[in-house]
DNA sequence: CACAAAATAGACAGTTCTGTCTATTTTCTT
DNA sequence: AAGAAAATAGACAGAACTGTCTATTTTGTG
């Protein structure tokens, strides 16, 4: 018997989330239909009502395995740049950077669910927050190993040069803002140090 | 005889404007529907496919109205804080906050302009990006009159500090992130002077 | 007043949307 | 092989969507 709170995995299941995270992230959550990605995942409407509860639901579910896949390399990509803060910080924005290069880059699928469910009380919009917040708990992991006086403010700094790096390589298909955001990055970290 | 590229003024015109800034910034701009807009600005459909050819034609005037409106209040709020750069960027953020702070706070248009039609060659999305190029124009000026030693680079660092706090602020519907990104620009105004 | 321009209500077409239901077929387990 | 569970196709309802058209009324102007 499992008590986790996500659903149960199934091969269906899996294969229509798979191809959700897709068309959302290319497309945007509310301009693409339940008929839409059902033709591309071949799957029946009933199937996709049997796992989920509704659109909302299987959105939510989207969100919640982006979470998990980015923190996951996030990680990873921080595990590798060794234990200096400043590697790990600059390992942080190399990967944003690859991010913004690769080819279906499309923006922050966390980013597009704050403004397509602006209410602040939406499931959607809460499911994207708590992620924002993950992250920022990495940086402030990584704020407090350089000894930061004030780890948390500056996490909440190299949060915002984060979001801000990922709307303008966006709104300008470049990935320089990875570039501009790592240096200011490190230029805060120097000035936050003890 | 007007040789402006924008479309010619009217009552009915500017009233369904105004009703379309306020639900499209609301609500989003794929989930306000014409008629919920017509019907909110007790307008006849006709009238408003006589003054714009699209509901995406509206959307781009909206932006382009939203993008004067900003930049106004941008410029106002940087006259008033004198000639010292330093005191123009803090008013710059200052000026955030007390947006943040305001009851209808919903996050950037453009932002949200730019996630909902992800598509870089999509004139809505185009219009935003237009929008964050003017704002960071005017912070490569303040840049550059601090005798910044690379202004366009510290202008794009600025931007990413100005785009990151709104994220924030409407993920977490607080205004913290205004504070948090003055300071983070101070420091790097600082360090970037010559 | 008379004429022209603008705005109106409302029907309408044609599409798309989410979600439900049924009846049938496939798949898995024992 | 037999029975249970899962998946299927497809119709269907009911609503919402953008955009068009017409006939009527209001408004502004000379």
């Amino acid at each position: 018997m499992s008590t986790a709170t996500t659903a149960p995995s199934s091969p269906k299941r899996d294969h229509l989330m798979a191809t959700a995270r897709r068309l959302f992230y290319r497309d945007g959550y509310r301009v693409v239909g339940i008929d839409t990605l059902l033709a591309e995942a071949k799957v029946a409407k009933m199937t996709l009502y049997n796992h989920f509860a509704s659109k909302e639901d299987l959105i939510a579910a989207v969100i919640e395995a982006q979470d998990c896949e980015v923190r996951a390399a996030l990680t990873a990509a921080v595990a590798t740049a060794g234990r200096s803060p400043a590697r790990q910080l600059q390992a942080v924005f190399d990967w944003l950077k690859g991010w913004f290069e690769s080819n279906d880059f499309k923006g922050c699928a966390f980013i597009r669910a704050l403004s397509e469910y602006p209410e602040p009380d939406h499931p959607i919009h809460q499911a994207a927050w708590r992620h924002k917040q993950a992250v920022n708990a990495m940086l402030r992991q990584i704020a407090t190993d350089a000894g930061a006086k004030h780890p948390a403010e500056l996490a909440n700094a190299l949060s915002l040069l984060v979001d801000g790096a990922i709307i303008s390589a966006h709104a300008t298909s470049t990935s320089a803002s990875a570039v501009t955001a790592r240096g200011a990055a490190l230029t805060l970290l120097k000035h936050a140090a003890t």
